[in-house]
RNA sequence: GGCGCCAUAGCCAAGCGGUAAGGCAGAGGCCUGCAAAGCCUUUAUUCUCCAGUUCGAUUCUGGAUGGCGCCUCCA
């Protein structure tokens, strides 16, 4: 049985979907205005995670992430590069995903965008004012949140303690300090679309309204994003949703928890965020994912460089198990061992059972991995005595755990494979010659240069192994 | 002011009622021409502090201290 923290309860429940056997998950998505930063990465990585980890354990999955493609940043932004916003809109999205495909990040089912859902935006915002939820104003129309007596509930917070609050603005129109816009009126020169307010474009939290119910239908199953949306985001589109519907708008509410930078948030605001490409050209994606999972999504992750080195090298750790793995599961095993194969098989099995007793308590991947360093230490000291049939399904079972944490297999490095292969067969055998010899300078030379070209070389006892280092 | 989260070794990080996982770094050893990789041993009588509940608390309750977040766009 998995286990999720569902926001709205505030604790740990017993995931149970709405039809057996399906996941129906949305997870808002960027607002694409700018490259994504590391911020942004984690719910992308967090849930992309959850979402293989519910195919893994056998369910079929919807997975629906939005793009926020008008709002008052992409306008202004497009204006900064002398741009449309829709050039702008269509610029970054196509930059998020060559940034997340470097984090191994599958593509979502649905990637709907807030400009092609209009008339149904629409729609809502006609219901809402029909069932007195809302009121029209000089061409705004805003969500009465008196209208709606569960408001607040999602947050915790009700409305009297947040008018109390000092940093709440009384808007001129609204009846309501909490009332927010589901439509905004056009100013000249902005992009808008026909309504019958005027022209016009949507609030911020209707669209996830409007496009999780579109593609998923009342009471999907999961809704996710980043902490910071839980008030006032998630809130009002639960508020839209229920108050037009009548009805349960998502089932459970996942929200990950922050990236800090010397312990802050790292915000747009506070200036005190890294790109994600900028990262990636530092650092590899794989790494940058398995250091995200190294933390439990709901905790606080501090960044700095040091910390990405350290994953690196922790990922190394698997990798080199890996690697050993798929050397052995080509080769004969030549004297194999009963024990040897008994001890893998049985520090698979171990694995295989930790690793989903971990993700099934509300998707703890900072355990799931702990219980890959278990098992590669049984692959270093078994798997080379191991038969060849138990090497290989040890190889499956991590091939298998990486479909989830996506980060093991090593990425192509998008150089000819087998012309490398012959080199790397040449040099070894000139540099074996020379240690024949014991010409330790040649020798020595050879794996110095080919550490430099980013290639590592190891003498073991019987072969001598290469790989690629980060 | 309201709501909420966190505090575990040098660093990172699980555990959350039964006597402290894992990674990185450090020390010693094995292996190696030297390395690298790997293996073995070792590194918290103790989980911010103070009360309380309990046979027993890092884990539960109350309080204190420190840090962070949301209430404004934010993942």
């Amino acid at each position: 049985m998995i286990q999720v923290y569902n926001t709205m309860e505030g604790r740990k429940v017993d995931f149970v979907p709405r039809e057996a056997g399906k996941v129906a998950m949305y997870v808002c998505g960027p607002t694409v205005y700018n490259y994504i930063h590391l911020g942004n990465a984690r719910p992308i990585v967090v849930f992309d995670t959850i979402r293989r980890y519910f195919k893994y354990a056998g369910y079929a999955v919807t997975y629906v992430q939005n793009f926020t493609d008008v709002d008052d940043k992409i306008i202004n932004r497009a204006l900064e590069e002398k741009s449309s916003a829709a050039a702008v809109a269509e610029k970054y999205i196509a930059a998020y995903f060559e940034d997340v495909q470097e984090l191994n990040v599958l593509p979502a089912d649905v990637h709907p965008r807030v400009t092609e859902h209009m008339p149904q935006i629409i729609a809502l915002v006609e219901q809402l004012l029909a069932k007195g939820a809302a009121y029209a104003v000089n061409g705004d129309v805003y969500f009465a949140v008196e209208s709606f007596a569960d408001y607040g509930k999602l947050s915790g917070r009700d409305l009297e303690d947040m008018q109390a609050g000092a940093r709440v603005q009384v808007g001129e129109q609204k009846r309501n300090p909490m009332d927010f816009a589901l439509w905004k009126a056009a100013k000249p020169g902005e992009p808008s679309w026909e309504s019958p307010w005027g022209p016009g474009r949507p609030g911020w939290h209707i669209e996830c309204s409007v496009m999780s119910r579109e593609y998923l239908g009342d009471g999907f199953d999961i809704h996710g994003g980043g902490a910071d949306l839980i008030f006032p985001h998630h809130e009002n589109e639960i508020a839209q949703a229920e108050a037009a519907s009548g009805c349960c708008f998502a089932r459970y509410w996942l929200h990950n928890g922050f990236i800090t930078v010397n312990d802050e948030k790292m915000s747009k605001s506070l200036g005190n965020f890294f790109l994600l490409r900028e990262i990636l050209e530092k650092f590899p994606g794989d790494v940058v994912r398995f250091y995200l999972l190294n933390t439990h999504y709901r905790s606080p992750i501090d960044f700095d460089d040091e910390k990405l080195q350290i994953a690196a090298k922790s990922l190394g750790r698997i990798r080199n198990a890996y690697a050993l793995l798929q050397e052995l599961a080509e080769q004969p095993a030549a004297g194999a061992q009963a024990e040897a194969s008994d001890a893998l098989r049985q520090a698979a099995a171990t694995l295989r059972e930790a690793f989903a007793a971990a993700m099934d308590d509300d998707f703890n991947t900072a355990l799931a991995i702990a219980a890959i360093f278990d098992f590669t230490k049984a692959v270093n000291t078994h798997a080379a005595q191991a038969e060849q049939a138990a090497v290989q399904e040890a190889l499956q079972l991590l091939e298998a755990l990486d479909e989830v944490i996506a980060c093991i297999k090593p990425r192509q490095k998008g150089v000819d494979d087998e012309l490398v292969g012959k080199l790397m067969d040449l040099l070894i055998a000139v540099r074996q010659q020379a240690r024949q010899r014991k010409d330790w300078g040649t020798a020595d030379y050879i794996r110095d240069a080919l550490k430099d070209c980013g290639i590592a070389l190891e003498d073991g006892a019987e072969a001598v192994r290469w790989k690629f280092v980060e």
